[in-house]
DNA sequence: GATTGATGTTGACATTGTCTACATTCTCGA
DNA sequence: TCGAGAATGTAGACAATGTCAACATCAATC
């Protein structure tokens, strides 16, 4: 906490970047207890300021889980540019989808609040736009244009759906075990149509939501 | 409100069939205001009694959403049975996805509160079997056995995820149309290896979380 | 150097979840 | 029949939260 109450020696008249440093600690707080434990108070609290002064920074609580969330699809965004540069022409789609599930893996919390429906892009600009943007990169990346058909739909919602089985604990699965994610998305990613070959399967679980 | 304050001619003792009533309250607030928005003093003023009386049933507010989910997940079952029954062998799979994505577009914020991370099933053991009971009912219906294969994974996780995207209106589909619904469904369960053949398809919108 | 706008603080208020103590009503056994 | 005990509901309290309004402080600008 008290993340540079003052900064690069200037004496820093207030706090100096009070904005980055309360999303810095709401972050942190998302990830430990999720979005609906995130109390602006707290927040507030963690970045050693008083409890009202997020409000210079954010119109309410909405609006700084909305920041969260931009943040958390430009992370998204990043991760599968990095992980469809490093994977061969042909192995693109897997390796996107792969990242994009282990992303989720990697920050359920975040992923809940960019998904949850707890705050809809309607209401933030800024989080549509992020959103946008994340996608132009999953669509990219896919193979197909951004006219992508059923295929890339197809594909989006399998990859998506997969991430969301996985967190719930719907699909067991050792949470970051990301050898086991891998294969799990290689099969189902590439397999809808091949029917049942590949063994050692994990299977639907009985673990509620 | 004041759900059967007496019942049956008989004079009622206190309420009588308290905990139903609440949950009823509970299920319209749901719908209409999200998981986030449920407040446990509410519904108890929505039915009519005390800001405690309440506790008498559930032991807090999370046993509360736990029951909602929980009843989300038995009507989840009853529409895939229903589904399933009244399609043609060929077509249960379909038939099968087409209801869970519907079930998820019919009520968004039961969908949203099933599967949105807030109320854990391992948490609650009613849920839990709740939860366990639709998915024995998919896993059935969807051809392949309890030890359903990739096959299987794919077209729940394809299912799942589709819901959550239209949910979130990351696929640009007008609210409710069954017909779309169908179309889509019919077009992406049946599609991922037959190519983009299909003409008219919507693609990945920028609409945000 | 005074003014002004941005930023942070203090205090207040209604609402909420939950705890404890108490009241009322039902049930069941003598 | 009735009274003890268990269910069920109520009343009051408390801390925490989101948010509003009023005030303070600081940096920059005329």
């Amino acid at each position: 906490m008290s993340t540079s109450i003052r900064r690069r020696g200037k004496r820093a008249y207030h706090h100096a970047d009070l904005r980055p440093a309360l999303l810095a600690a709401a972050r942190r707080m998302l990830e430990r207890d999720g979005p609906a434990a995130l109390s602006l108070r707290e927040v507030a609290r963690r970045a050693g300021v008083s409890h009202n002064a997020p409000y210079r920074h954010f119109a309410d609580r909405a609006a700084l889980l909305a920041a969260l969330a931009a943040e958390g699809f430009a992370a998204l965004a990043d991760r599968l540019r990095d992980a469809t540069a490093r994977a061969p022409p042909a192995g693109r789609l897997g390796a996107s989808g792969a990242a994009y599930v282990r992303f989720a893996l990697d920050e359920p919390n975040l992923f809940r609040l960019m998904f949850g429906g707890l705050v809809r892009g309607r209401d933030h600009p800024e989080l549509a736009g992020a959103a946008a943007r994340a996608y132009a990169q999953l669509a990219g990346e896919t193979g197909a244009g951004p006219d992508a058909g059923p295929r890339t739909v197809a594909a989006w919602a399998t990859v998506h759906g997969l991430a969301h089985l996985l967190l719930d604990e719907q699909i067991p699965l050792a949470r970051g075990d990301r050898a086991a994610a891998d294969r799990l998305i290689e099969r189902v990613l590439g397999g809808p149509a091949r029917g049942a070959e590949a063994a050692e399967q994990p299977k639907p679980g009985a673990d509620g939501a």
